[in-house]
DNA sequence: CCGAAATAGTCAGTGCCCTGATTAATTGAG
DNA sequence: CTCAATTAATCAGGGCACTGACTATTTCGG
């Protein structure tokens, strides 16, 4: 019986907490509104004006899925993009009002809801949840873009 | 400046954790089987001749998505469905060889990947990545399903 | 036995996510 | 200046994931 322990499997545990701020997201923040697609809006807030692979870049997005994503916010109407006179092969992307207003909402909603989703962890377990996620998902996507060595400290190479 | 820090927000690193994952998998177990399908092979050497409905339930996909899942490896051959002689509404589901082959392969792509994975983190930090995760994911799921009161402590409603 | 409720699976529809190929615009080397 | 390399975006194609509506089968109450 060579079956696995699925529970060992951190691809597992990994699907199954995106599945579980999925439902907790639909039902506590918006059923319109999806969590990436906050995601880009929130990048928006913070830099108007920003084209469409630096968004991807910002909330770790490829250029295939943002720009679904940001069809389907220009479709509702809570995003503009006009292409860039400086450089025509970029589109520069805007919030409407309604956008702004829309990122107001959910981030108070989202605030919310992340505390429901933390609820189960003591204060310093959150942040050891934080940092233990973070630094195997860094790690992982340094694998996939070995250079950037960050300037200095020359390790090897 | 309403926007907020993207690294505050769980669903951010749930993604960026399994995109990260979804990365290695690739990489080092295998480019044709995905990580779900796996699990669902997996599951079947585990209890062969299960049907939809509980491979769903031990790997944690729901009806449609497993449905899909198994018509692919259907389609691969690495599975087989029967009707159930006992009960018209259900498929028997049952590992070809090649299917048995190829989870046994898999399984130990899969342990190497994941010593990778998380190989930025200390012994100890592997647990607790493990059980903050888990915790985290089944109070998720635990307020979905409101029911099942475990026995004993009747929290209010 | 019969019809209603429950259950297993399918189907249609939406959205996320990636890769590889292609198109359009810009930049840079000769 | 001109052509090649680079870069931003699109498109085609495959796979995961969920919901809600529907079909077929079984089960259970009367």
């Amino acid at each position: 019986m060579a079956a696995v322990d699925l529970n060992t499997h951190p691809g597992h545990l990994a699907r199954r907490l995106q599945q579980a701020h999925y439902l907790l997201w639909n039902a506590m923040v918006s059923e319109e509104i999806t969590s990436p697609q906050f995601a880009v809006l929130n990048a928006l807030v913070a830099e108007p004006g920003l084209d469409q692979r630096t968004v991807g870049e910002r909330v770790g997005l490829d250029r295939s899925t943002v720009a679904e994503v940001i069809s389907r916010l220009i479709r509702r109407e809570l995003l503009d993009k006009v292409r860039d006179p400086q450089d025509g092969r970029r589109f520069l992307l805007r919030l409407t009002d309604d956008g702004v207003r829309t990122q107001r909402r959910l981030a108070v909603r989202a605030a919310r809801m992340s505390q429901v989703f933390l609820a189960p962890l003591s204060g310093e377990e959150q942040t050891a949840f934080f940092d233990l996620i973070r630094r195997v998902a860094d790690a992982a996507e340094g694998l996939r873009n070995p250079a950037e060595p960050p300037a200095g400290r020359g390790a090897s190479t």
